[in-house]
DNA sequence: GGTATGATTGTTATAGTATAACATGTCAAG
DNA sequence: CTTGACATGTTATACTATAACAATCATACC
C-alpha cells in the first residue's frame, strides 16, 4: 500500500478540514511522503530548494505569496532573487504539488498530491486558511455550460472568497 | 418595457455569441445604455472618465490590462496616473458593468448589466476573446461543496481557459 | 576517472500590476 | 455663495513576475 496514512488521518481524508482542528504534522508529512513518491515515479528531482519551498507551503493551510517564500528561502541560505522562489513553485504547480491562488496572488501546498484533480478553492476572509474542496460536480457544470458554446476547457480556476465555520462565529 | 433590445440581439442573448459574428455594436450600445439607467438609479454618476472606460472595455469581447485603459485614457486627455485607470475599473465592477478576469490580471465589460449574476468566464487563449456564460448551475454545486464544510461563500471566481469553437478548427 | 550533456540554481536587470496619500477640482444642497 | 461630499489629478511607492545570461551540479557515457 502507499498511502497508507491517508486514510487514517482526518486532515487528508477530508479537506475540508483544514478548517477544523485535526493532526496537522501527520497532514503535512504524509503530503511531503507523497510529493516525493510522485517526483521519482516520474523521473524528475526534489531538489532542496523545491522540496523546502513545499515544506514552507505546508506549515499551515495557508496561501503564501512567491515573496514571502523568497524570505523565508533567502533567511536559509537559498538564493534572494525572485526567480529562485518563481522557479520552485512553478515546478510544484506543474506538479500538482502546489496550486496557485489567483484571488491572492499566492500559493498553497496541495493536500492530495497524485490524486488527479481541479479543485475548487474555499477561502476564508477572517483567518486566511485556503481549503481544498470537491469539485467535481462544480467542473462537471462547468464543462456542461462551456460545452453549450462549443467551447472546450483546458484549465480552470474555481475559488470561493467566504468564511470559513469558526470564523462566522467570531463575526 | 426597459430593455427593449435585449430579447433581440443574439449577442446580448446568448452571451456566449461573444466567440461567433454577431452585431457588436448593437450589443455594446445596449450595454451602455443599461449602464447609464443602472448608475441613475441608484443615484451614482457615470461620469465622463468612467463612461468611457465602460466604451473601452465594450469595444470588443477581450479583457484588457488596466494600463492598456490608462493608455487609452490619457491619449485623450484623461489622467495618466494608473489610479486613474483603477478608480473607473474599480467602480464599473463595483456597480456590476464590469468583471475583473484574474487569470489574466484584466478587466472585461459586463454584457448583462443589472442581471443579478456571478458570471462563469470562457477565456480562450486563441483569439483571446472573453465569453461570459451561465453560471447558475455552476455555483450551485459549488455552494453545495463549500456548505458540506459550513463555508459560506460570499464571492467567487469562476474562469476557464481553453478553445472558442473557431480556434478549435484553427488548431 | 574524465568529460560531454542537460537540468538546476544564482544573479542582474527590468517589466508589469496595484495602491497609499494628499492636492485639486467639481457639483449640488442648503 | 459657501459648505460638504464626491471625483479626479498627481506623486510616490509597493507588490508581483519574468527575461536573459552565468555558474554550478548531476548523470550517463566513454
Amino acid at each position: 500500500m502507499a498511502h497508507l496514512h491517508i486514510d487514517a488521518c482526518p486532515g487528508c481524508a477530508a479537506p475540508d478540514l483544514a478548517f477544523a482542528a485535526h493532526d496537522h504534522a501527520h497532514c503535512s508529512a504524509d503530503a511531503l511522503e507523497r510529493a516525493e513518491a510522485l517526483v521519482a515515479e516520474k523521473g524528475l528531482r526534489l531538489t532542496p530548494v523545491r522540496r523546502r519551498v513545499l515544506e514552507i507551503l505546508l506549515e499551515e493551510h495557508r496561501a503564501l505569496g512567491a515573496y514571502d517564500v523568497l524570505t523565508r528561502l533567502a533567511a536559509e541560505g537559498f538564493g534572494n532573487q525572485p526567480p529562485v522562489a518563481y522557479r520552485a513553485l512553478d515546478f510544484l504547480e506543474e506538479q500538482g504539488l502546489a496550486h496557485r491562488i489567483r484571488r491572492l496572488n499566492a500559493f498553497t501546498a496541495c493536500m492530495h498530491p497524485g490524486e488527479a484533480h481541479a479543485p475548487a478553492f474555499l477561502i476564508c476572509r477572517g483567518c486566511n486558511v485556503v481549503a481544498e474542496a470537491p469539485a467535481a460536480p462544480v467542473m462537471a457544470a462547468l464543462h456542461v455550460a462551456a460545452g453549450q458554446s462549443g467551447f472546450v476547457i483546458e484549465r480552470s480556476t474555481i475559488e470561493a472568497l467566504g468564511l470559513c465555520p469558526s470564523c462566522q462565529v467570531a463575526a
